[in-house]
Parts: structure tokens; C-alpha cells; sequence
DNA sequence: ATGGTTGTTATAGCGCAAATATAACAATAG
DNA sequence: CTATTGTTATATTTGCGCTATAACAACCAT
């Protein structure tokens, strides 16, 4: 379970861990049932505060995409499997965005638009 | 050229107006030659500061997508043209996320996390 | 049972970016 | 010439992300 952050992102580090897990889960790479790192883990090896680890956390479990328990850590649950087709479906947008010269942001808006409509 | 805004979004005022923009540019509402209203007349009709407004404009001159210049105000470029294929690729994608009950916001994150791939 | 691990909650403070408020300035249109 | 529009500058306020401590509660292994 690899985890990255990048601090001179706009995006905030919550964000960022949340993100990493749901990319993780979409590739397969986490499956249900398997556990996250502590949040005590993941901070100290990435230098930064329990409680933003925990954020993320939290969101992720609101999301139904982890149990989460006292003691026994953040385990990833069934609802995780839901999240491979969408990996399958997401490159073809990506390519087609580049080729377009659509920045990342840009893309972003876009989606975060249509999904209200 | 309707323009709305939330205020309890977590997404920055700009960041909304910019975004709605390119909406209505990718859905062919609005096309290249075409003027959006004067910064001025956003901030009142939406009771916002007029910087804001014109952070957004500026953002999408940035972009290309449209041309800024004193008295004459913003128009659309042609570079709109090249946002009209991805309003096609879109809804495909949309569709299936709210089929797998994903939310606006991890749906997102996926997007952006691809897009650094 | 006991002790260590893990998430939960509370409180406080710092820093930065978004948004606001005024105001003067420069290019364009009519 | 005048009104309109974006540009620039400066200052202030506000909210949120992040950090820092610290105590607490559930779970696990020994």
C-alpha cells in the first residue's frame, strides 16, 4: 500500500490520501477485506499529522468504501469491487482530454459540472 | 448566459464561475465570437466581489478559451470548437459513476489521479 | 487481566488562499 | 467626449487546511 502526497498541491493532503486509496481499489490493487495502514503509520512515514490522515479516513468511510474500528484499523469493504468498471471506462476520457490540450483542472470542472446536471 | 453559484461549495467561487463557463461552451451554448457579460454585471446579479469574476475570466484566458480585452469585454474563442467532442464523452462516464453510486467528489479524484498516469 | 494498538473526540493555534472593499488607471466602443 | 470594460495596486477579513497535545474508548494479542 503505497502512499504519496504532494504538498505544494492545491489539492489538500486529505484529498490526496482519499484519492490514492480509491486508485488503489480501482486497479485492483486493494481488495475487500484488506486493511490500510494505521493512520499513526501512514503519518509518521509521510511526515504529517495523524488527524489529516484520519480525514481522509473518515471520508473514505463515508463514502462505504472502508469499515472503520477502534483497534482494529480501516478495513476495505465489499462496495470496493464496484469501482473496477469505472477504471475501465475512465482512460478513454483521459486520452481523448489530452488530446484535446484540456488540462487537468479544466477536466475536472467539466466532470464535477455534468455530474450535477 | 446563466451563471450560478454556491457559496457553501468547497470549490472556490472562481473556480464554480470558470466551470460553468465551460459547460455551456462544451455543450455548444455558447461559440466562438460570442461575448460573456461584463464582470461588473456578474458580481451584481450574483452580489460577488467583481474580482472574483474576473479571477474566473482570467483563468479561461489562460486556458485560450476565451479573449480578454478592456471595453470590449470577454469573448469566446475558437478553441471552444475543440471542447465540443469530450461533452459527447462525457455523460457515458457520468452515467456509469452514478450507476455505481459513486460521489461527485470521488469520482473526481479518480479523474485526477488517472490523469497523472 | 494486562498492555499495546487503533480510531475518536476536544481544544488551540498558525498560515495561506479566497473573497471582499476602495480606488485609480488604460483601452475600447458609440 | 463619455461611458463601459478589463487591469493593477493595496489592504483587510474570513474560512479552511494542517499541526500540536492530550485524553479517551474499543479491540487484539499475550
Amino acid at each position: 500500500m503505497l502512499m504519496k502526497v504532494d504538498a505544494a498541491s492545491p489539492v489538500p493532503l486529505f484529498e490526496q490520501l482519499a484519492a490514492s486509496v480509491r486508485s488503489e481499489v480501482s486497479r485492483g490493487a486493494l481488495l475487500p477485506g484488506d486493511r490500510l495502514p494505521s493512520a499513526r503509520e501512514v503519518a509518521a512515514s509521510l511526515t504529517i499529522n495523524v488527524h489529516t490522515v484520519l480525514r481522509a479516513y473518515q471520508q473514505l468511510r463515508d463514502e462505504g468504501l472502508v469499515d472503520l474500528r477502534r483497534g482494529r484499523g480501516a478495513v476495505v469493504t465489499d462496495k470496493a469491487r464496484q469501482y473496477e468498471p469505472i477504471s475501465l471506462a475512465l482512460p478513454t476520457l483521459i486520452a481523448e482530454a489530452k488530446r484535446l490540450g484540456l488540462s487537468s483542472s479544466a477536466l475536472v470542472a467539466l466532470v464535477r459540472e455534468e455530474y450535477n446536471t
